[in-house]
DNA sequence: AATTCTGCGTTTTTT
DNA sequence: ACGCAGAATT
C-alpha cells in the first residue's frame, strides 16, 4: 500500500516495470546512473511485499561493499527484520556459506582456510621448487594466472593433463595437480576454488542443489557483465527449472575481462532464455549533459556492444576541464590546486571529490602532494593493512590455531621471533616427511622421530607445539582479542619488538595494537564470534569495502575500486597512451575494456569532470615521455575546456602565455629532487665514514685478549690481498673484529673468526 | 646464523 | 624505483 505509492512516485516506468516483473527471466540492461541499485532494492521490497519469504531471496553482487549498500536500502525500504533474512552477498561470500554448510559432502575439514594471493605463490613457489622446474621460465604469478583461468573455466587438473600439447603444458598441468594437492592437505581453499567447489558441490549432489533451488526462490545478480563462467554456471544451477532470475547489468561497464569475466554472458542471455523479458534503462540522474556526452561519445567507439546512449534531464552543466601537465608532479599540484579553490570557493567540500587512476603506483606522487597542500585524503586499495609484516605474522598464528594442517601459515611462524628453528631443521623434517608420505605439519609435531635432529631442535619445536596447542584449547573458551594478546605476549613477538627500540619497531607496534583494536570491535559485535568466522571475514573484504562516506576527506582509488561510486567532482588522470589504455592490453583487442574503464571512469561524476595528463612520466626508474591518450581524440572537442596552468607564474615570474608555467613548473620539478638526491648520497657516505670513526675511536680502549692478530701485523686475504692489520678489538659476541688496511681493496672491517685471512 | 649487499625482473586492474 | 632472491659479509 504505501509501498505502491513510493513506487509510482520514485521510479520511472521501466524501472518500475523491472521491479514489478518477479517470475520468468528477466534482463535489465541498467546504464551507469540509470538507478539500478534502486531496482533492485526495490524489487526485493516489493517481492516481500507480496508476501516472499525473505528467506527466498537471493541477491548476488561482487564487491562487499554493494551487498552492504544494498541490504542498507532495503533495511530502510521494509525494516530490519525482514531485511536480514534476505542473502545479499558477495559470489564468494555466498560460496562460502554454501560450503561450510555442505561440509559434510566435502573433502575439506571444516575448518578450511581462504588462501590469499600471497599465500597462493607461497605454495606455488613451494610447486615449482618440488618439480625442479625452471623458475625463470615457470614464475608462480604466471602460472596461478593461468590456473585461475583453468578454475573460472571448470577445468580441472585431469582435464588440462588430457588437454596439455606440449612440455610447457604438461608442466603447468603437473603443476596445477601439485598445487590442488597442496592445497588440500593445508586444508585451504583459494578463492576460485571458492566458486568450483561449490559448482562441483552442486553437480555431485543433486539433491543438495535440489534444496538450494527450492529455497531461492528468486534470484538477482548484480553486474551480470562480470561474471565469469564458474559464475554463470553456478547461477543456473541455482536459477534451475524454475528460471526466476533477473540479471542486472552493462555491457559497457564490463571492465574485468582479465579476471576471467565473460561479456558474453550478458550479450547472450537472450539466447540461454529465449523467454526472457529485456528492460533498458537509458535515462542518466547522475551527470550534467556534458559529462555525460563526452561519456556517449567515447563508449561508442566500441564495436560488439549493445546499442544504446544515454541521456538526461539534468543541467548541461560546466564543460569537462583538461590539464596537460609537465610531469607527474605538475599534474598532481594542479588535482590539489583545483581542489582547494573549488573548497575555498565554498562550491565542494573535500569528501565530495575523487581523485582516479588507472594504476596504484600513480598514488603516491598525488598523496605527496596532497600532503604539502594540507588537503585530507584516503587512499583505497594498494598496500594493504593486512599485508604488512607483523600483521600477516600475528595472523599466521591465528590461522594455524585454527587449522593445524596450515603448512603455509606454520612455516612463516615457525622461527619468528627466532626459537632456533632454522632452515637445517625444517630441510631434515621435509626430508623425513616426503620419505615417510607424512605431511610436514604433522612430522614437525613429533620432532623425537625425525632422524639427524639435535636435542636443541628438538626441544624447540617440542616448546612451539606445546604453545600452539594451548591456544587451541582456548580457542572457544577465550575471545579472538584475548588470543592475539597471549600470542603476542607467550610468543615473545612484541617483547622482542619493544626492545629495538627503532622508529620501525615502534610503528609495528602501533600496527599491532591497531589490529588488536579490530579484534577488539569483532569480539564486541558478538555476532558468530569463532576464530575461524574471523579469519574468513579478513580474508573476503577489501580495503575499497571500508569506504567511509562520511569522513570529510578525498578519496584516491583506482578505477577499479571506483565502479559502482558516484563523486560531485571527479579528477581522472594519466591519460596517456601507454598508461591508459595500458600498454598491456594494446596488442589485442583489449583496448575496447580499456575504453570501457575510461567511460566507467568518467560516468561516476555527477557535476564537474577534471581529465589530465603528463607529456612526462617518471616510470619504472626513468622519467619517459608520453603523448596524450587516444581516448582525447574520441571526444569531441566542443566539450572540453583546455585549463591554462596560470596559478604557476607566480613561480617563475614571466609574464604571459604558456612558456611561464613550463619554466617555473620545470624549475621546480626538476631542481629539487636532483639536488635532493645529491644531498641523500652524500649524506649517507657522511654518516658511513663517521661512524667508522667513532669504532675505531672506542677500539682503542678496548683491550685484545685472545688475539691471533696483532696491530701492524701483514695479512692476507682470499679476495683483497695483502693489508696491514690497523686496530683489532672484541666485538659484542666476544669475537675478535679487526680492521686492515688492504694494498688494492682499501679500509676494511673484518671479523677474524670469519674473514678468510691469514698470517701473510 | 643473521644481516647486508647486489643484481634482477617487474606492475594493470581484485574477489 | 622497488622488492625479492641469492650471495657476500659480519
Amino acid at each position: 500500500m504505501e509501498l505502491e505509492r513510493e513506487l509510482d512516485r520514485e521510479l520511472n516506468p521501466q524501472q518500475l516495470e523491472a521491479v514489478k516483473y518477479t517470475e520468468g527471466p528477466l534482463i535489465v540492461f541498467a546504464g551507469a546512473g540509470s538507478g539500478k541499485t534502486k531496482v533492485l532494492t526495490y524489487r526485493i521490497a516489493h517481492l516481500l511485499k507480496l508476501g516472499v519469504s525473505p528467506f527466498q531471496i537471493m541477491a548476488v553482487t561482487f564487491t562487499n561493499r554493494a551487498a552492504t549498500e544494498m541490504r542498507e536500502r532495503v533495511q530502510q525500504l521494509v525494516g530490519d527484520g525482514q531485511a536480514n533474512d534476505v542473502w545479499v552477498r558477495t559470489f564468494h561470500s555466498m560460496a562460502v556459506r554454501i560450503l561450510r554448510r555442505e561440509e559434510r559432502y566435502l573433502s575439506y575439514d571444516r575448518n578450511f582456510l581462504i588462501y590469499d594471493s600471497a599465500d597462493q605463490i607461497t605454495v606455488m613457489k613451494q610447486c615449482i621448487a618440488e618439480l625442479r622446474v625452471d623458475d625463470r621460465k615457470f614464475r608462480p604469478r604466471g602460472v596461478l594466472a593461468e590456473i585461475s583461468s583453468f578454475k573460472n573455466e571448470l577445468v580441472t587438473p585431469k582435464d588440462y593433463h588430457g588437454m596439455a600439447r606440449n612440455v610447457r603444458e604438461e608442466t603447468i598441468a603437473d603443476l596445477y595437480s601439485l598445487y590442488q594437492k597442496k592445497l588440500l592437505q593445508h586444508n585451504a581453499m583459494d578463492f576460485d576454488d571458492l566458486l568450483v567447489q561449490t559448482v562441483e558441490l552442486f553437480r555431485s549432489e543433486p539433491l543438495v542443489l535440489e534444496h538450494y533451488q527450492r529455497r531461492f526462490q528468486y534470484i538477482m545478480v548484480d553486474e551480470y557483465q562480470d561474471t565469469n563462467h564458474v559464475q554463470y554456471v553456478l547461477v543456473h544451477q541455482l536459477a534451475g527449472d524454475k528460471r526466476n532470475l533477473c540479471v542486472v547489468g552493462d555491457d559497457d561497464q564490463s571492465i574485468y575481462g582479465w579476471r576471467g569475466a565473460d561479456i558474453r554472458n550478458i550479450l547472450n542471455f537472450e539466447r540461454d532464455f529465449p523467454d526472457v523479458y529485456v528492460i533498458k534503462l537509458e535515462q542518466n540522474y547522475r551527470s550534467t549533459q556534458c559529462i555525460l556526452a563526452v561519456a556517449n561519445a567515447l563508449i561508442s567507439h566500441n564495436k560488439g556492444r549493445k546499442p544504446k546512449e544515454l541521456w538526461t534531464s539534468n543541467d548541461v552543466g560546466d564543460p569537462v576541464s583538461c590539464y596537460q601537465a609537465l610531469d607527474e608532479k605538475d599534474e598532481a599540484r594542479f588535482v590539489a590546486a583545483e581542489i582547494s579553490d573549488l573548497v575555498e570557493r565554498e562550491e565542494a567540500l573535500y569528501r565530495d571529490c575523487a581523485v582516479f587512476y588507472r594504476t596504484h603506483a600513480q598514488s603516491r606522487v598525488i598523496e605527496e602532494e596532497f600532503i604539502r597542500s594540507g588537503i585530507p585524503y584516503r587512499i583505497y586499495g594498494g598496500v594493504r593493512f593486512y599485508e604488512r609484516k607483523e600483521i600477516k605474522d600475528i595472523l599466521a598464528y591465528l590461522r594455524l590455531v585454527a587449522n593445524p594442517a596450515d603448512e603455509v601459515s606454520l612455516r612463516r611462524v615457525i622461527n619468528e621471533p627466532r626459537r632456533g628453528i632454522g632452515d637445517t631443521t625444517i630441510a631434515r623434517a621435509e626430508e623425513f616427511a616426503s620419505s615417510a608420505g607424512r605431511s610436514l605439519a604433522a612430522v614437525l609435531e613429533h620432532p623425537e622421530e625425525i632422524p639427524n635432529l639435535g636435542n636443541r631442535a628438538v626441544n624447540a619445536l617440542k616448546g612451539f607445539f606445546q604453545m600452539i596447542n594451548s591456544w587451541r584449547k582456548l580457542d572457544d573458551a577465550v575471545s579472538v582479542a584475548g588470543l592475539v594478546e597471549r600470542i603476542l605476549g607467550e610468543t615473545g613477538y612484541l617483547s622482542a619488538l619493544e626492545t629495538q627500540k627503532t622508529v620501525e619497531a615502534e610503528t609495528r607496534i602501533e600496527n599491532l595494537n591497531e589490529f588488536l583494536g579490530v579484534v577488539q570491535q569483532y569480539d564486541s559485535e558478538g555476532i558468530g564470534g569463532t576464530l575461524v568466522d574471523f579469519l574468513e571475514g579478513l580474508a573476503l573484504v577489501t580495503d575499497i569495502d571500508n569506504y567511509e562516506p562520511g569522513e570529510d576527506a578525498v578519496v584516491l582509488m583506482t578505477i577499479h575500486g571506483a565502479k559502482g561510486m558516484e563523486f560531485p567532482m571527479v579528477f581522472l588522470t594519466g591519460l596517456e597512451e601507454g598508461l591508459f589504455p595500458h600498454v598491456h592490453s594494446l596488442e589485442e583487442n583489449e583496448v575496447e575494456e580499456e575504453r570501457r574503464l575510461c567511460y566507467v571512469a568518467i560516468t561516476r561524476a555527477k557535476q564537474k569532470l577534471y581529465l589530465s595528463w603528463a607529456i612526462r612520466r617518471f616510470i619504472y626508474g626513468n622519467s619517459e615521455y608520453k603523448l596524450p591518450s587516444r581516448f582525447f581524440k574520441e571526444i569531441p572537442q566542443e566539450y572540453l575546456c583546455p585549463v591554462v596552468p596560470d596559478r604557476f607564474a607566480g613561480h617563475g615570474g614571466h609574464g604571459d602565455g604558456s612558456a611561464v608555467p613550463s619554466g617555473g613548473g620545470q624549475g621546480d620539478g626538476s631542481g629539487v629532487p636532483a639536488t635532493g638526491s645529491q644531498a641523500g648520497h652524500n649524506a649517507g657516505h657522511a654518516i658511513k665514514e663517521s661512524a667508522a670513526g667513532e669504532k675505531e675511536a672506542a677500539a682503542v680502549t678496548a683491550a685484545p685478549s685472545q688475539t691471533s692478530f696483532q696491530v701492524g701485523e701483514t695479512v692476507e686475504h682470499k679476495k683483497f690481498g695483502k693489508g696491514v692489520v690497523m686496530e683489532t678489538k672484541t666485538g659484542p659476541g666476544g669475537d675478535m673484529e679487526i680492521y686492515v688496511s688492504f694494498e688494492t681493496a682499501g679500509f676494511k672491517h673484518l671479523l677474524a673468526k670469519y674473514a678468510p685471512i691469514k698470517k701473510a
